[in-house]
DNA sequence: AATTCTCTGCACGAATTCTTCAAACATTTA
DNA sequence: TAAATGTTTGAAGAATTCGTGCAGAGAATT
């Protein structure tokens, strides 16, 4: 089941989406503040954030940029009038869409509908997890944007568990997947570089023991939203 | 690279067959026989079986038994006519698909092509059952939800009850499936393990009593819809 | 050349799982 | 009903697997 994060100032508008959506089968989430909706989001994953431009404190363009440097959720915004200047601000911001209010329902699950599968299809080189976010293309991990150093190896493992989260690698598959085929490798070595990648996590602050588990008799893995 | 297991009497037909398909990229062994086979089968594991059903000494009928006995490698039967009464009598020996000679290799690659298609979505899906949903890639079994933990052992015996709901299966059968073919292991193990998985599954709350049955004399069987 | 970083793998204790035994219990057979 | 056969259960030791400290080899950097 999807979970769609609700961000108005108005309760009567966040009632109104939760009244459209979850009948549809989408789990809603209904936050009044920017702020509250990314505290939320520091601990919670969702698959799609609904977030209104016009809000006290917090304004939704600004919002849409503070998430971005920590989350990958697509974010469609919902603006009061359609202003085309406000439209390109937005998805230049790293909004994917925008909504005008007013909206009927089949336009608003229509566009949900297809941000969601555009999510699905693309795989940017870019991955991000509960403020964690791993960019293949510049070899980095950050961590709420403190960097964490990792070697090659440690990379590698922290790229594949990203990529596939919840699914089991054996040692054997982790050695021909990082290491490469024709490579004879212990599979202590393996753990020890899980002990390093682990332990890097922990010092940056991340709960890398909620996370990269340990599969007994099997491998690893990496658990994530189900 | 897809392993095939090829088994028939004839070289001319083991050649034939090898032209069509190693072409395709599946690795093809070839056994003149079906014993030939079934050794061949205790120290190697292959993705296919293609057996022929007319072939003196062993039959292909028997050695589909006798293959299933302890193997779940699917298995397509060639037979020489198309005779019904043939072709549901391998079906229920627990083969796979079944090619009427002479065949096209269209024919041939297409239902090679659909059971190894068919055993992929076995091994990589999801099992669901009352509330419960066996997960293969992430080495989970959950209750509504709440995660189940289970052994090795433990997992490897819920996902054979689960993928054969209502077939028998003896000890010996058990062993050889969940610990390999040469192993030694006591029948009163398997209670123990039996005796564990059910005690895990009451503890959750789902009726383990009435699904995870005792066939007195005979060995185990999961009790899912008839 | 020296230094630092990374990789590898061993050893050992800790944690988890597997196996086995024997007694209690249940079912079938005589 | 008694005897024979098969199953469940509890407990404990055996075996396997894992985490961690440590150290040497190798690679990269200075």
């Amino acid at each position: 089941m999807k979970t769609i994060l609700l961000v108005d100032d108005e309760a009567l508008m966040l009632d109104l989406l939760s009244l459209y959506l979850s009948p549809l089968g989408y789990n809603c989430i209904k936050k009044e503040s920017a702020l509250d909706a990314i505290k939320y989001l520091k601990s919670h994953s969702v698959d799609l954030i609904l977030l209104d431009v016009m809000m006290p404190e917090m304004d939704g363009w600004e919002a849409c940029q503070e998430i971005r440097n920590y989350w990958d959720t697509p974010i469609i915004m919902l603006t009061a009038m359609s202003e085309k200047a406000d439209i390109v601000k937005g998805l230049k911001n790293g909004a994917d869409d925008y909504i005008s209010k007013p909206f009927d329902e089949e336009e608003l699950t229509a566009r949900i509908e297809a941000v969601l599968r555009r999510q699905k299809s693309e795989e940017t080189g870019k991955i991000s997890f509960h403020g964690l976010s791993l960019d293949n293309d510049s070899f980095q991990l950050q961590y709420y944007g403190k960097e964490i150093p990792l070697t090659p190896k440690e990379f590698g493992m922290m790229s594949l568990f990203l990529n596939n989260q919840n699914k089991v690698f054996s040692r054997e598959h982790l050695i021909t997947s990082i290491w490469g085929y024709e490579v004879s490798t212990e599979d202590r070595t393996i753990d020890s570089h899980v002990r390093n990648l682990r332990e890097k996590l922990r010092k940056s602050g991340f709960p890398a023991d909620d996370h990269l588990l340990t599969v007994w008799g099997v491998g690893y893995k990496w658990a994530g939203k189900e």
